[in-house]
DNA sequence: AGCACGCCGACT
DNA sequence: GTCGGCGTGCTC
């Protein structure tokens, strides 16, 4: 059989079986090197060419857990995102069933003598102290020595991986070999451990009474197992037995009665492990969709009968009842059709409160996965989905490869949102990967926004997509008026000075906030910035702090007293002096949250704050306390990131205030403002959505800014219209699609050098070095070439825009034009062939970024 | 990724 | 003469 194993290597694998061969999609257990690993059965192996072949050791699935379908899908992800295909089946499928065989080691029992001592640590050469250990650990080398003495110090089994990782050194596998034939360590390959599930005692009915008179003749006096059985009856069957007893006080006499009768059965079931599970009730009142969302409904209904449904782009301005349109279409997929459908939301969207919509309709026909289940839950869920018992799945990302059957429709709710492109290899886009899912199943896909990502809205505009939109909101209220405060002058006449509460509530912000109080209303307060000052400067010399890992700066956050790097775990202390020229005299400078709490509470000392950032939601059910306590009214003003822009609904916010709209705009990323619009409009339609109306203040330093301008007056088409005609010159998405190409390093040459090898490579593939050259539109490709690779353009090599990051120098370059198999058959060639210079060089290959920091 | 093998400089 | 630190090529 052909193997996919989860390597960073191109390539498949080929294995023997005895008997049948197991089915596509199987996982199997097979020896690789000298450890043993689960990869993915693809289809009969081709043994030409391949010396010793192994053994398959085990087929671990009776039914593949990757049905045909995904599997044809993880084939086209791993060809387009360059991702060898097990490292793809991986990302796929919950990571009990792939985290493989764990080799333990454990300290040899057979040996004379007991067990190697505790070491004290003696100079390594010198004579071991403690003469009861065998004469071949007198030659040990002092690496050995370390590996055994840290086997020793740990009781039991001690895995492989973690044990290197502690001791901070590279391959140990040497060591252990020497050690196990020098009898002093044992070492086993474990199987893959059975996937967790819990059990408990259910009582099921087993043979069902329905005639009177058998009743009656078959209980005669025993009245206890007639109540007991009854009440099994009026509750489906099945009752847990610990309930049965201690609740109901049948006794252990009275179930084995019925059992001894044939008539019920005692077994333990599989406990399913559900966090949503308790989800806030939402009562199913049945709307009456708006006549905009009556023929996106018709559409859709109508599109499911087709053979192969075009996408849907379905854009509704905030609060216009695009989930009902969705529920709308998955009633008709599971209740008409039999059918099952998937939907998408962005992570932070993922509530409880999201959920019980969905709950309310489908009930207990409802999955979720959400990155805060364990691996228990997401594999409890998952098995659920495959056997059938879930036709509606909503969750994140990842959810998109729910193993459901029939797949009848695809929503991906909030389309634009970056949080659906994975970060690590397969560095997919949930968004893309669904319109080719729902094609490949001849599915329907929905992918709704306020505010369509500029890929989407111009696939709209061609056709490739059909456009529905839902112009107005489901209640018929108005959008709310949005103004803007000019802050550019702020600060000079601000009583407190330039860095005062006046630079940062505007009077304009404070009067309104103050008039919500006064009224008993909720304000919510948009800063995206966390923390308390985004860097700290002296005024003497004018350091900023920098992390030692990344080219930023460090970010002061009061609440720990500590200076943070945003972008790996880095954490020192404040400084009271500056570090460099010892003056005290420090400057805290570029505006965080925590900031504006403090600030906030100063201006409005009775109001009641909450405030909402990475920092304060880091529980696991962070979110739903803070928002709990807004819904209930105990909290006056919700202050937070973006995280407080997305999906809230509350009647009592009549006021939204944007502390600073500039943040992120002048990111050096093509799409800067196409995001700070996005998060504008969202932040917007969180007012005005009760019968209290509402009103928007933007404070900014670009008032004639066009993201802005659009986002006073809710004009999406607007900005979309001036923003791709911003990116036709150079061209950037939608108008082509890119590929980042990201070379990384320790060392800072190194980096440089391999980003340049690489261009190389490829320019010489596509036949040109860099793009400079050409101005204006990049059609036209006369001399380069007019093979697959036509009108593939190369620019950079450069250093990224955070050209550190975690300790590596970093640099890119991009790829952009040309037809996308082309592109794939460019980067599928240089993934296998293209060796990048020796040192710890990294390449990754980023196909349609989100993100080019 | 993780392993073996081979080369090379440093240390005994 | 050995040990340990890389670089290179291969894994069914």
């Amino acid at each position: 059989v052909e193997v996919a194993l989860p390597l960073p290597v191109h390539q498949t694998f080929t294995y023997r079986v005895d008997g049948p061969l197991p089915r596509a999609g199987s996982r199997v257990l097979v020896p690789f090197q000298r450890a043993e690993r689960v990869g993915w059965v693809l289809g009969p192996g081709d043994p030409e060419g391949i010396r010793g072949i192994r053994p398959v050791l085990d087929v671990l699935d009776r039914e593949p857990t990757v049905p045909p379908d995904l599997l044809a899908l993880a084939r086209w992800m791993s060809e387009y995102y360059v991702t060898p295909l097990g490292i793809t089946l991986r990302s796929l499928l919950p990571s009990v069933l792939s985290d493989g065989s764990r080799e333990v080691l454990r300290v040899a029992t057979g040996v004379g003598g007991g067990t190697p001592t505790r070491s004290r640590s003696g100079p390594a050469g010198s004579p071991r102290a403690d003469a009861s250990g065998p004469e071949a650990s007198a030659h040990l080398t002092s690496r050995a020595r370390k590996v055994l003495e840290a086997v020793a110090s740990r009781r039991g089994e001690v895995r492989v991986a973690p044990l290197r990782k502690a001791l901070g050194m590279g391959s140990i596998w040497p060591e252990i070999r020497a050690l196990t034939s020098a009898g002093l360590l044992e070492h086993e390959t474990l199987p893959p451990p059975d996937p967790p599930v819990r059990t408990r005692k259910v009582v099921r009915i087993e043979r069902w009474i329905l005639d009177l008179g058998t009743r009656e003749e078959t209980f005669g006096r025993a009245a206890r197992q007639q109540e007991c059985f009854e009440l099994l009856e009026a509750s489906g069957g099945g009752i847990e037995l610990a309930v049965l007893q201690d609740e109901h006080g049948f006794s252990r006499s009275v179930i084995g009665g019925l059992e001894g009768r044939g008539l019920v059965r005692v077994a333990d079931e599989e406990v399913l492990r559900d966090p949503f599970r308790d989800g806030p009730p939402e009562p199913a009142s049945e709307l009456t969709p708006t006549p905009a969302q009556a023929s996106a409904i018709a559409d859709l209904v109508g599109a499911l009968d087709e053979e192969r449904p075009a996408p849907r782009l379905l854009r509704g301005i905030t609060g216009s009842g695009k989930t009902l349109v969705y529920i709308e279409v998955l009633k008709e997929v599971v209740e008409k059709r039999g059918g099952s459908a998937i939907v998408l939301v962005p992570e932070i969207a993922l509530t409880p409160q999201t959920v019980s919509r969905f709950r309310t309709w489908f009930g207990e026909g409802v999955a979720v996965l959400h990155s805060a289940l364990s691996q228990g839950e997401r594999y409890d869920q998952w098995r659920q989905i495959r056997a059938g018992e879930k036709p509606v799945v909503v969750g994140a990302r990842s959810a998109l490869f729910a193993p459901v059957r029939e797949l009848g429709a695809v929503v991906v709710d909030e389309e634009h949102d970056g949080s659906y492109k994975q970060s690590e290899a397969p560095r997919y886009h949930a968004r893309d990967v669904a319109v080719v899912r729902a094609r490949m199943a001849g599915a329907l896909c929905v992918l709704g926004s306020a505010t369509p990502s500029l890929e989407s809205w111009r696939n709209a505009l061609g056709g490739r997509f059909r456009l529905l939109t839902l112009p107005e909101r489901a209640k018929g209220q108005p959008l709310p008026p949005v103004r803007v405060v000019d802050i550019r002058t702020r600060g000079k006449k601000g009583t407190t000075g330039p860095e005062g509460p006046a630079r940062i509530l505007s009077p304009e912000l404070t009067d309104a906030v103050q008039a919500r109080l006064r009224r008993g209303e909720q304000t919510i307060l948009l800063l995206n910035r966390r923390g308390y000052s985004s860097f700290v400067q002296c005024r003497a010399c004018g350091e900023v702090q920098e992390c030692p890992h990344c080219s930023v700066s460090l970010t002061f956050h009061r609440g720990r007293g500590r200076l943070l790097c945003h972008h790996c775990r880095y954490e020192q202390g404040a400084p009271d002096r500056c570090p460099a020229c010892g003056d005290p005299d420090l400057s805290f400078r570029g505006l965080g949250t925590e900031q504006v709490e403090r600030v906030v509470a100063e201006t409005f000392p009775r109001a009641r704050i909450a405030r909402m950032d990475v920092d304060t939601t880091s529980g696991k059910w962070a979110h739903h306390e803070i928002l709990g306590r807004v819904e209930r009214g105990e909290v006056d003003i919700l202050l937070g990131t973006q995280m407080i822009a997305k999906g809230l609904d509350f009647p009592r916010v009549t006021l939204v205030g944007v502390v600073n709209a500039d943040v992120g705009l002048h990111l050096p990323d093509f799409r800067a403002s196409e995001r700070s619009f996005q998060l504008l409009s969202q932040v917007a339609g969180r007012t005005g959505r009760g019968e209290l109306g509402g009103e928007v203040l933007i404070q900014t330093a670009l008032p004639g800014h066009y993201a802005i301008q659009a986002a006073l007056s809710h004009d999406f088409p607007g900005f979309a219209e001036r923003e791709l005609m911003e990116r036709t010159a150079p061209a950037y998405p939608p108008h082509v699609r890119m590929v980042n190409v990201v070379v990384s390093s320790p060392d800072p040459e190194a980096a440089a050098s391999g980003a340049e090898e690489a261009a190389r490579w490829i320019g010489a593939l596509i036949g040109e070095g860099a793009d400079e050259g050409r101005k204006g539109s990049g059609s036209g490709p006369e001399g380069s070439g007019r093979g697959p690779f036509a009108g593939i353009r190369l620019v950079g090599p450069a250093p990224c825009p955070i050209e550190r990051l975690h300790g590596r120098w970093r640099w890119h370059f991009f790829l952009r034009g040309g037809t996308p198999g082309g592109m794939t058959r460019l980067l599928r060639g240089f993934a296998q062939e293209f060796q990048p210079p020796a040192g710890d060089i990294r390449v990754a290959v980023d196909r349609d970024p989100v993100a080019l920091l």
